[in-house]
DNA sequence: GATAAAATTGATAATGATTATTATTATTGT
DNA sequence: ACAATAATAATAATCATTATCAATTTTATC
């Protein structure tokens, strides 16, 4: 894998917008830098990070991949009115690949974990 | 919501057929008894029993939809080699949503667990 | 049972996210 | 500096899913 500016810049740019983007958003947030960017490359290099497990992909949310500069063992909500993702801390339900394998005896290599509802600030504004 | 054939066939098919299929291969599975039926229609009452309650949609396991004729709480496995989809017990991780609400405040409406890795008979296959 | 209103269907076009293709450009080892 | 290799930009292609709409089916009423 040689050096290329455009996969340095993406990933500074998830690095920088911690909001768990699409690829689309990630396009659009660096296109401002970079203008000549391709989406193509975008979605190659996210790609590229989430196999070399530089970053994280997260599926399973809204059926739009999400990308996720932190890959430390957690879970994530979004939120059905403002669609915003947030971080659901990894004791809510840790060492699920072992207790299933004890279950069933299947051998799990990954897991998602997601959730959906409504978050505090969309909670407010409802409850009036 | 009127009576149709086709929504009853749909349905009949979705559990007889417990396989957690996709809707092109509940489509599939489908046009052996009833030719005509057309891959919209398939899509339009899976979608509209999942939003009755009646069955369940999967979504998270490998981008595309699936669909469960069972609705108990359980959680989903998909083996990477085969593609299969097994059922993996809700007491791996129960309560999840109260969980969450308790150590964050986020008003949980649903949640999706999914695994990804090998099951049993992919296992023994590799391991030679 | 006939009939009109409402719901559903089949066929297909449209959409939206993602991947493939390819000629051009950038990177790297010598 | 230069050839070999890898990456890019632009865009076409793909695939799952949804929207559209004329024709058909279902249902309530007579």
């Amino acid at each position: 894998m040689n050096y290329s500016r455009q996969r340095d810049l993406i990933l500074k740019t998830l690095q920088e917008n911690a909001v768990h983007p699409t690829a689309d958003c990630v396009y659009e947030l660096l296109k401002k830098k970079e203008p000549n960017i391709s989406l193509a490359t975008v979605y190659r290099n996210l790609n590229l990070l989430a196999d070399k497990g530089i970053i994280r992909r997260i599926s399973g949310l809204d059926g739009i991949a999400r990308f996720d500069h932190n890959t430390h063992k957690h879970y994530h909500f979004i939120c059905s009115k403002c669609h915003k993702v947030y971080d659901v801390p990894y004791d809510v339900a840790p060492d699920l690949p072992a207790r299933v394998a004890a279950e069933t005896g299947l051998e799990v290599e990954s897991c998602q974990v997601s959730f959906k509802g409504l978050c505090g600030e969309c909670q407010k504004l409802t409850r009036n």
